[in-house]
DNA sequence: TTAGGGTTAG
């Protein structure tokens, strides 16, 4: 298919059936140098005759130059010989304006490809100027969608943003196709604010979105547990005469199980009899989702009956179902449930895999059965099986927690051994594990020794950080801090200062305490948390100061925060005066109001 | 094309 027939037809609804299946192709082929046949190339100094007079824009010379050659072909050897892409623009511009040639989709793909990869200071903005050098609209648009393809397919989020933006300036139409493949760069480096304004434009320049635009930004939203704009985008589908798919309803179903808080299990329920409803059956994923949400939910029973369930609906379970199941087992404690379901996976044909290797390994350690853990380390090893740092790590650090640090040590030093590189991961479980046992300086040391390959992330400061905190010196971790935000780039998170905050307040130190809130809220413009305020309730109330207590339980209320648990352990009498009351399962509910 | 599972801080 040639860009002349969109030209010709000036049909947009043609792009939407062509492009998906063309480009998709195409660039999935783009990260190799070209996709065109090798052809003869031409003599070096004629590329580089003809790259001089396109600089100087001699055109009618370059016009009686090629007179003889076939535009696709010199085209394919001015890219490949690796001329500036900016100027292979200019040319294959003034063919379309000049000379009524338009180029193949293929070498339009190729040249979009190597201005997407060019790094220079201005190269959107100049790329956007030479394509509205030409004054074919269709073309344009077609260009500009390429571009923004291209810089998404090739991760370059910032860069397929800003062509995004430029081609709404120059009123270029883009593809729904394009714009998702947009989107999903976007989620993938957690832009969740630009993903919602990509939506919010493609709406506004009235690009058609389809089931999979709609589906990403979903997505989106569930991913930041907004779960009311999530909604209104399923509703949004239906008024653009879409019908939401099993993706979607599964989106909306993961995000509520993943939200947190009283009822998200219910929530996700009543989307599930949405769906059935609206006569979409849900799939395995559905049934995966629900399986891993309940067990989450400290729900093992609720698990169970989804897998009943799905058993009965004649759907067959997979290694992520068998592997969901077995988590929720071990992390209930019942690790021989847990083998038994091991064993009934296999004889149900289904392989388990290093996933459920390393979540039964994890729940031997985690139910003090060390053994049994390494039992199964070293048969996988004797099967062949190629382990990862994650299993490695996890029995490093069943073995720190347990006090025995030089074991971790000792397989750490194995895993070398055999290869695997230790990662930050690695470090962070043996650092916490010096800490444990009071050996700071060891810790400090290791700490230091980090570098290259394993540097240190916020984890190994939330570590160290907090073994300086329970020796009491909550200073040291608090310029550790600043070293690391200073150094390393750090960005703190509300856990960060609460570390600091608890351990001022465990030695009394409230002002300290106070003074963190304040950088806090100051420095990283972080609101306090509920996880904070419990933290400063703690230090008010082991201080005796339960009217303070009472005004910082006030404040945490009229901003609508919904204390949990540990608040309610912590300063008990003040929230029943304020008519909480904890569920049998530990849930609170406020009965002095109707929410 | 879009959705689901394991370790480390708390």
């Amino acid at each position: 298919m040639l860009i002349k027939s969109f030209v010709t037809k000036r049909k947009f609804s043609d792009l939407k059936d062509v492009f998906p299946r063309k480009l998709s192709r195409l660039s999935t082929l783009c990260s190799s140098s070209s996709t065109i046949p090798k052809s003869p190339c031409p003599p070096r100094d004629d590329v580089a005759v003809i790259a001089e007079l396109i600089e100087k824009q001699h055109w009618s010379n370059l016009k009686l130059h090629v007179k003889d050659t076939n535009p696709n072909e010199l085209f394919h050897q001015l890219i490949s010989s690796k001329l500036d892409p900016e100027l292979c623009l200019r040319y294959y511009i003034w063919l379309a304006n000049n000379r009524n040639i338009s180029l193949s989709l293929e070498l339009t793909f190729n040249l979009l490809h190597s201005l997407a990869n060019k790094r220079s200071d201005h190269p959107i903005h100049s790329i956007f100027h030479a394509i509205s050098l030409c004054d074919n609209v269709c073309v344009n648009s077609i260009l500009a969608d390429m571009l923004v393809l291209a810089y998404a397919n090739n991760s370059r989020f910032a860069s397929a943003l800003e062509a995004f933006k430029r081609a709404g300036y120059y009123a270029f139409k883009l593809s729904a196709l394009s714009c998702k493949a947009l989107m999903v760069a976007l989620l993938n480096e957690k832009r969740f604010a630009d993903v919602e304004f990509v939506y919010k434009e493609m709406v506004r320049r009235r690009i058609q979105p389809n089931v999979f635009t709609f589906n990403v930004v979903i997505n989106s939203f569930c991913k930041i547990g907004k779960m009311e704009k999530a909604k209104d985008v399923m509703e949004d589908m239906k008024v653009y005469g879409t019908s939401p798919n099993v993706v979607s309803y599964n989106t909306l179903i993961d995000g509520y199980c993943k939200l947190g808080g009283i009822g998200k299990m219910y929530k996700a329920d009543a989307v599930l009899k949405e769906m059935v409803e609206s006569k979409v059956s849900p799939n395995l994923t559905t049934f995966n989702i629900l399986i891993d949400g309940f067990w989450k939910d400290g729900n093992y029973s609720g698990s169970m009956k989804v897998f009943k369930e799905m058993l009965e609906q004649d759907v067959k379970p997979n290694v992520v179902t068998y592997n969901s199941l077995i988590n929720g087992l071990c992390s209930g404690g019942k690790v021989s449930e847990a083998t038994c379901m091991h064993d009934e996976m296999v004889s149900a044909g289904v392989e388990p895999n290093l996933v459920t290797h390393n979540s039964l390994i994890n729940g031997f350690c985690k139910n003090g059965m060390m053994k049994e853990a390494l039992d199964m380390f070293e048969s996988l090893k004797g099967r062949g099986i190629v382990l990862t740092a994650k299993t490695y790590n996890i029995l490093i650090d069943a073995y720190c927690k347990s006090g025995k640090v030089e074991d971790g040590f000792g397989l750490k030093e194995e895993m070398e051994r055999e290869g695997i590189v230790a990662n930050v991961e690695t470090y962070n479980c043996l650092i916490g594990g010096l800490c444990r046992n009071g050996s700071m300086e060891a810790a400090k040391k290791l700490f230091d020794q980090l570098s290259g390959k394993a540097l240190p992330d916020l984890v190994t400061y939330h570590i160290l950080m907090d073994g300086y905190c329970s020796r009491g010196e909550t200073r040291k971790a608090a310029m550790l801090l600043k070293e690391g935000i200073s150094k390393m780039g750090l960005k703190p998170r509300h856990l960060t200062y609460n570390i600091l905050m608890e351990g001022y307040c465990k030695e009394g130190n409230l002002k300290g305490a106070a003074n963190v809130r304040m950088q806090m809220e100051k420095e990283r413009r972080l609101r306090m948390n509920v996880a904070s305020y419990n933290v400063l309730l703690q230090g008010y109330s082991q201080k005796g100061k339960m009217e303070d207590a009472n005004r910082l339980l006030n404040e945490m209320l009229e901003k609508g925060l919904i204390p949990n648990r540990i608040t309610y352990e912590i300063v008990k009498a003040e929230m029943v005066d304020k008519g909480f009351v904890p569920d049998i399962q530990g849930h609170l509910f406020n009965v002095s109001t109707k929410s």
